[in-house]
Order: structure tokens, then C-alpha cells, then sequence
DNA sequence: TCCGGGTCGGCAAACGTTTGCAACAGATTA
DNA sequence: TAATCTGTTGCAAACGTTTGCCGACCCGGA
């Protein structure tokens, strides 16, 4: 029922192995017969069978793009790059969602394994352990966590979290938190870090609260811990979690960023559209997932694992102002922002 | 160096078929030997191949699922419920994504035609007859779009528009703006003419503007025409129009909902973020996901092609109030709400 | 006339499964 | 005792491609 190169073959008479090159190795083959042979492919309605394809090449065209849920905004700008990166080079992509769960990611790198030529990882939360072990048994790309000898592309959201906190210090914040994200996150582990070095340089106090669900009920959630802790800025693991603190806050009487000051991290697109709208470190998601998708496609060619770092972005935005150690000159969030430069 | 059937049936004793059985068809082997053949197989690591599987069963348990835009937060949940439920039954999904445009939705149904199972057409924006010549080359569930004869599963946007309409007509507002969505889209036609005709029935006006490409900008950009039209409420095509629109609005000093209603319809995850909250139309689009990947994997069983209408929920937040002709008694939104039962 | 070289296209094996058919043994029935 | 049935297994063809190998053919030069 379905046209095959056989068919094709029968209808411009040639043998099945020209129409093949035809389409694989079109240098091969006499222009003149090629151009007969597209001809008639065209007139039929011909689409080469993938799944055969695969079978005797070994490679599917297909890539796996593992996320920790799809429906968290972070990933979407970052899928949709991804895909639309791959299938104008010839690749379809399966997306999968583990829902923060390592087991379930586990299982479905497993059974996507052998139907992809290669998956990106995004924000894994197996172990460094299983991923490598992964490693053997298919291509693998990275994101947004380091391991040594793995290809990688992760954001440098250490630099971010650091710029958000030099941010606070300067506008006179020095009890600060840090309202962590999910156990077993690589890019959690890496802003605690950055912000806790940063805020102790100066002498200033960070406390961590967590870990927490990367999303807004928790964020809301930790309203009440972040008003016990008695400090005047808060910083987030992501976007998400700021938004919902910040409702909480708004629910409780409480001024942003007139008593408070929150960051946020992701820039995703609502942080902008809330209000006070939300001082938070931009990532570059669309690009990794397009630089992501670059790399493991060309693993297969050579055999190269590089690691890329791309760059963050501190946006200053409404719900950052004046702590109680404010120098006098730096009260209005005009000059504050200049402390950025 | 894959592990392949035979190795499994060397490695047990037994012929490929028995192993090929054991898995295919479990009843038909002794149980002796199926387990003798199962521990052997879990200790070899064997994995069943999925395309010479699909090469020779003509199923390759994966199915498409076409969305408009990833990023658009409209999709995200729907997309993670579809995948998260069609690996309960053994499916993967490639998701794709058509940036708006009718002939890269095309192109893409064609090229994954021959790879899946069936195909998800989520908010497709081809005319009806392309959409009906593809159902002949593929298994197809339509979501968000009603034609007859094709299997669909739409949420009740209609119901929802007039719910809407309703609410805004016993608040006091007499003169309306639908702002529409894109060229192409059955929702958006159902909404104009649910509206339309709601408001012509109360004596009401409603102008329409359109069509726009359903996202912020194009909200916040028809924030000049709304205030040009002396409308004092608004039903957006979607919540990200109505959150661009709201915000363009505040940014000119007009008052939400003092001055302007707005309504929106989806309710994504950000419309009770925003401030003022956003009322809206509730749409199941977790459900709708589920039910389309039954629909597409029962219509291989059975010949039925269902319709499935599922129901929306206007949700009454802060961005409606009273408008110029509001009965007395009904001048708070506490009142208003009633209104609704 | 013959040969060498290059271009083109056919042949057939191979990829890893599934599945209809047949073989066989043991149990049941007539 | 023979015939039939049932449950289990093996055999081999088939799915639609790709690709190494070889032969056919053409052209020019000796």
C-alpha cells in the first residue's frame, strides 16, 4: 500500500539499488537518470522508509531530549530551539518528562537509547555515577550540569548568582537567603555556592532554605521562613519560586521591594509581566538548546566532548530596592542600578 | 555489539523465535522457558530493537504531536499530560512545533506521516481540506478544531466566550472588544461568534479586533485601539494577549478593572500571577492531552471516530468589575461573582 | 583491433525482528 | 489401537532499505 523504492524503481526502470543512491549518494548516479528517477519518486508520492533506513544503517535521525518537566517555563524556549534546530538538520525529536524524578529518567534514557542516535540531558538528577554509565551505551549531551569528560553546555549561573548578590550587597542588603532548588540539581549546587562565597567576602549573612521543588508553591510556601529569618533579600533558584514568594509577601502586607528585595533566576517570560516585575538572571535557553543539539550531532562525526559555558545576564528590574545598610547616595533604585557597570 | 534476539537465543538454548515470542507473545512459550529466556535476556541487557520491530509490524509506537508554539504556555501542560500518558502504553512522542505557520505544519505532518503511529494536530491553523486529505495518509486526532468526519477533542470555547460575555453583561458593560486571535484558528472563529452573538442578544456591541498572532506584544499593542473605541471591557483571544494587554494598559494610567475589564481564556499557569489577577476561561488542557492520545491509539483498534467536547470554567478573578451601566446593587465584584451560578 | 580507465547500474547480502506453517510429543477420545 | 487435539518449538520468509562488489559499456589512445 505504502510506495516503496521498489516501486519507484519499477516505474522509472531502473534497479531498486539507483533509486536508493539516488537519494543517498545522488554523486553516483547519471543526472540525467537521477533527475528521471526524482521525477517519478515526486509523481508516487515516495518517502524513504526511516524505519528500514535505520535498521541497516544504524542511525535513526531521531534524538531524545530529556527535560525535568516541560510544563515548568524554563524549558519550553529551550525545547522549541532544540527542535526546530534539529529538524532543519534532517532530525526528529522525542521530548520526555521525568518530573524531577531520577528513577523515571533513568528508565527513559534507557528505553530511548536504542532509538536515538543521541539525547540531551537537561538539568539530570541521576547521579554523576548512572550518567556516565549512560554514556556507554549512547551519545549524550548535557545541559545545564558539569561532569569531567562529558560534553556539556550549562549557563553560567555562578557568575549570575554572584552578580545578583554583589546586586543586593551594593543596594545595602546583608541578611540574605537563599530559598535553594531541588536536591540532586547541579545548577542549584552552583549558585549556593557563588552566593554564599560572594555574600561572605563582604561579611554578609546567607542563609539557605531548602531543598525545595523547583516550582511556585514552594516558593509561596517559604514566605513565612524567609520573615522569620529576619532578612531584607531573598535570592531563588528560579523564577518561579520568586513569583510565588512574592505573591506570598503581597498576601502578607508585605512591600516589595520596600521591605523585601527578591531575585529570581531563568528571565522566563512572565517575570517581566508581574508586578513589581522581577529583578532576575537571564538565560540564554534558547541558545543551549541549539548549541546543545550542535554538539551531539557532531559527536558522532569526530570525537570531540567540549564543555561551552554561555553567559548570564543580571536584569535589574522592580522587586530589588534599598536594604537597611543603603549608603546614602545609592537610595533610589536609579543609582543602584548603576552599581551594576 | 548491540545485543540482538540471537544472541538472547544462543545464549538460552533456544530458537530466535521462541525468544521473539517470549516477549511478543508470552502465552504461546512455556513458562519454564520464558523465564529461563526472560533472565538471560535482563542479564545479556537485551533491548528489542524498535525498528526492525516497526519494519516488519508496520507500528513503530510513536506518535507526533504538532502544537502551534512550544513556548507558548498554552501547550506546555497539554504536551507533558500527552507524553506522560502515552509511555504509560508504550508510545513516545515526537513533539514539533510550527511557529503559526500552515505550510511548516504541513511539511511536518508529511515527514513524520510515515515514521508514527498517528498524529496530534494541536490548534492546527491548514484548511480543512488539507487537514482531511492528510487524515488519508495518516491516523489523525485533532484537538482544538472541529471537522466533521475527523476524530477531535475541542474544549468548549464557545461556552466559555459566553460565560464570559455574561459576566461582563451583568457587570454593567454594554460596550465590548473581542481582540481577536489568529487567521486560521477554529477557536478563535467559536469565541468571536459565542461572543458576538451573547452580546448582540443583550443588545450589546462588540467590536472585534484582529486577527493577531496570539501573543503578548500584539495584547499590548492593541492597548491604543481598545481606548480608541470607548470599550470599557475586553475578551482577549487568549491570556497572554489579555497579560499584554493588561500591562500596556497600567503603563497608560488606565485603571484594571476601574476604568477596563479584562478577560482572558486559558487560564495558563501566570494569569492568577499577574496583578490584577486575570479572569479568565479555565480550559482542561491537561485532559485534553490524555483523551486525544486514547482517541489516536483506540482508532487503530476500532474504526470510531469520536468527537469529545470538554468543558472550561470561567474562573472570576480582579480584572473584571463594575462597568458604566452597572446596577446599583451590584457595584462590587462579591455580588457579581453570584452572578455567574 | 585491442587495451586501459572511468562511469554507471545491477546483484545480492545484510540489518533485527515477527509470524504463518509445520513438526513433534504427550494427552485425550473414539 | 488409532485418531484427534493441544501446547510448545523450530523453520524460513518477509519487511524496505543500504552498500560492497562486479560487470557492462563507452571513450580515447596506441
Amino acid at each position: 500500500m505504502a510506495v516503496t523504492i521498489r516501486d519507484v524503481a519499477r516505474a522509472s526502470g531502473v534497479h531498486i539499488s539507483t533509486v536508493s543512491r539516488t537519494f543517498s549518494a545522488p554523486h553516483l548516479v547519471n543526472p540525467e537518470t537521477r533527475s528521471r528517477v526524482l521525477a517519478t519518486a515526486e509523481q508516487l508520492g515516495y518517502r524513504p522508509n526511516r524505519a528500514a533506513r535505520a535498521l541497516i544503517t544504524g542511525r535513526t535521525h531521531n534524538i531524545g531530549l530529556i527535560v525535568a518537566d516541560i510544563a515548568n517555563p524554563f524549558f519550553p524556549p529551550l525545547i522549541k530551539a532544540a527542535e526546530t534546530h534539529a529538524r532543519r538538520r534532517d532530525y526528529h525529536v522525542f521530548v520526555a518528562d521525568t518530573d524531577e524524578d531520577p528513577i523515571v529518567e533513568l528508565d527513559l534514557v534507557q528505553a530511548l537509547a536504542k532509538q536515538v542516535d543521541g539525547i540531551l540531558l537537561c538539568s539530570p538528577r541521576m547521579t554523576d555515577d548512572q550518567i556516565e554509565q549512560l554514556r556507554r551505551e549512547v551519545p549524550l549531551v548535557v545541559v545545564n550540569r558539569l561532569i569531567t569528560g562529558l560534553p556539556a553546555v550549562v549557563m553560567d549561573v555562578g557568575q549570575g548568582a554572584r552578580e545578583a548578590v554583589r546586586h543586593l550587597l551594593a543596594l545595602g542588603h546583608r541578611d540574605l537567603v537563599y530559598l535553594a532548588g531541588p536536591r540532586g540539581s547541579w545548577t542549584n549546587r552552583e549558585i549556593r555556592r557563588a552566593a554564599g562565597a560572594t555574600a561572605r567576602t563582604a561579611g554578609a549573612d546567607l542563609t539557605v532554605l531548602g531543598p525545595n521543588q523547583p516550582v511556585e508553591e514552594t516558593g509561596a510556601a517559604a514566605a513565612e521562613a524567609v520573615l522569620a529569618s529576619g532578612a531584607t533579600a531573598v535570592l531563588a533558584y528560579n523564577d518561579l519560586m520568586a513569583i510565588g514568594l512574592l505573591q506570598a509577601l503581597q498576601d502578607r502586607g508585605v512591600d516589595v521591594p520596600g521591605q523585601v528585595s527578591v531575585v529570581g533566576i531563568d528571565d522566563i517570560a512572565y517575570s517581566g509581566l508581574v508586578r513589581p516585575r522581577l529583578t532576575t538572571v537571564a538565560n540564554p535557553t534558547a541558545a543551549a538548546g541549539r548549541t546543545a543539539v550542535d554538539m551531539l550531532l557532531q559527536q558522532g562525526d569526530d570525537g570531540t566532548t567540549g564543555q561551552v559555558t554561555l553567559r548570564t545576564d543580571l536584569i535589574i528590574r522592580n522587586s530589588t530596592g534599598p536594604g537597611p545598610y543603603a549608603p546614602a547616595v545609592a537610595i533610589d533604585a536609579e543609582v543602584a542600578t548603576t552599581v551594576k557597570e
